[in-house]
DNA sequence: TTGTACGCGTTATCAA
DNA sequence: TTGATAACGCGTACAA
């Protein structure tokens, strides 16, 4: 261990000493104020630079009550949608002076309604999230609506009506166009491995599979649906089931990558042949669909569209905050893209 | 868009009022101060719940000098080591009562300086940082250390010695152990993909893969050394260099993952055989390797354990603060894993 | 164009 | 065990 001395913190009142100005004059510099002389502004930029000067945020916010600071809660930074996403809000929220603070609920509904209280507690000019698979009160956003906050929901958004802005993949079209490609490269019996039916992605993805199988006039068979938890364990388990049996499926869409890429190994282990004897789509477009043999066929959700509008929004909705607005009534829908690859070819 | 009215917000002031207590006492009820008489304790607890009280960091942390809040800084959260990592720290920070806001550099360094700047502007209680590759000048933390504000590095970290804690794996054990194994397979003419000489990963694996090289006679091609950007375009690069030639390499060390799936998948291309031909071996240990055919050996790093010794080292230079230790003089280095698969195999 | 004076919400210090 | 009061660093009416 080794020591260090706390040194003397120094405040504008430093500068204005230095400078014999007033701290007002000296704030006023410091915050681009148009009723500065030149000449004061830069000495004391220059003052301040010197003497090693730092704002403090807290300080100004409390003042101010204005942070520069938005807030996000995701359920984990380390899945590929969430991950560029990330990266586009806070290269665009920095471009307007906006600072971030990331979140991870670890899709816990206690550790969302935590981070939810200290980013409230810290103020932020607003904030986004989305939601975990379970989040069916959202409640804990009340006092951010109360307080005039800007929220934006994204991925994960209320189902029922809700005072914020949503933003979201276009799930139901990435489903429809997903099973219909099935379906088209001549697949009728079509396993369907779903999320919970409490998250709208669910919901959308399952309605989009539904109605493309009724388009198409094929039934839908019960057995072969799950909605569960999209882990690779879990994926396992369905593919047991779907395969225990001598009626067995020709192709399974699966409502995420993880999933869609157990089904690969699985198929591998049992000898089942991709594509031939069972087709295979999944969600997400996650680098891994590339990689893996056969490739797999996934829907893409342009995540840095989807961050893009996130900032936009939020800038739009925090500079008219003055007029009161704080949401969008109509959601935003980002679309997707069906990308196909060899786990679906007909060759 | 819709409107949402600004609500009056509740301070310790309306619940002191309520209660027709003081300020003081409010405070040191919500803050479990020990002179708090206990019925007082519930009905400010109470009072605060029935108001929707929240406390307001920005005049806690102006007032108390501590914000209870860590500042980290990586180059990207979709790194698949850095995301295993920041969820272990958010975690286990979380259980000590600390927050952490995570902040992205994009692996450059005005942006690293920029992030360094406003987590000072935030007066974080201290800063956990993975600086970029190019990160040569650490001025820019200076002023935490100056501040007394305990600093730490991890995985990139500065060459030189500076006041802060260093917790680092051990690259060059990883890559002495990775040069080694494939050695051991029978490669007398390895390569080495390596990243810049700046960052201290890269000159601990370069002199571990030199060293392992020297160990078992065998002499290093500089031809077939590079140090450079380790990107997926990169790496192709660097394989159609390997391979123009007749005198052509059997083995590959890469330096990092997406190096080593982009030297597969250029193999694949090529129709060379690995890993019957050539070997190959990466590093980190991403998901990708796993999947990849043939499965990639590569080096684990233990990421989980990494963020969890952060935490404890963090925790342990906060409590001793008043005692004036800012810093471990002795880095902290975590051992990694070999992990071996198909790639290397000899069978 | 600059200075004066106050307050943002909380906590530390002292006194009661 | 509680209260009164000042102070943290900054921004902003208002006055000059």
């Amino acid at each position: 261990m080794a020591t260090g001395k706390k040194t003397y913190q120094n405040t504008i009142l430093d500068i204005a000493e230095a400078l014999k100005l007033s701290p007002a004059t000296i704030s006023r510099a410091l915050n681009n104020h148009p009723y500065v002389k030149e000449k004061t502004r830069n000495d004391v930029v220059e003052m301040a630079t010197k003497l090693g000067y730092r704002r403090n945020h807290m300080a100004s916010g409390l003042r101010s009550n204005k942070t520069r600071t938005v807030g996000l809660i995701i359920p984990r930074v380390s899945m590929f949608f969430h991950a560029e996403v990330i990266t586009t809000i806070q290269n665009d929220l920095h471009k307007h002076g906006y600072n971030l603070i990331i979140c991870q609920s670890n899709d816990s509904v206690s550790m969302e309604r935590e981070l939810a209280e200290t980013l409230y507690a810290s103020r932020v000019d607003a904030l986004i999230a989305a939601c975990t698979l379970q989040t069916i009160d959202f409640a804990h956003f009340d006092k951010f609506v109360e307080h005039g906050t800007p929220v934006i929901f994204y991925d994960r958004v209320p189902v029922k009506a809700y005072r914020a802005t949503l933003i979201k993949g276009d799930d139901f079209q990435g489903a429809y166009a997903a099973t219909s490609h099935l379906i088209a490269a001549g697949c009728k019996r079509i396993a369907h491995v779903s999320g919970p039916l409490t998250s709208n992605l669910y919901q959308d993805r399952a309605a989009g599979f539904l109605k493309a199988m009724e388009a198409h006039g094929l039934s839908v068979n019960q057995d072969w649906v799950f909605h569960q938890e999209l882990s690779h364990e879990n994926a396992f388990k369905a593919m047991h089931k779907l395969f225990e049996t001598t009626a067995v499926p020709d192709a399974l869409f699966a409502d995420n990558d993880t999933t869609a890429i157990a089904a690969i190994e699985f198929a591998k282990a049992r000898g089942i042949a991709v594509p031939e004897s069972l087709k295979i789509a999944g969600y997400s477009n996650d680098p891994r669909t590339a990689i893996i043999s056969p490739a797999v066929t996934s829907v893409e959700q342009f995540p840095n569209l989807v961050g893009r509008r996130i900032v936009e929004t939020l800038v739009d909705l925090l500079a008219a905050e003055q007029e009161g607005a704080v949401y969008k009534t109509e959601p935003i829908i980002i679309p997707v893209k069906l990308i196909s690859r060899m786990s679906t070819s007909t060759i």
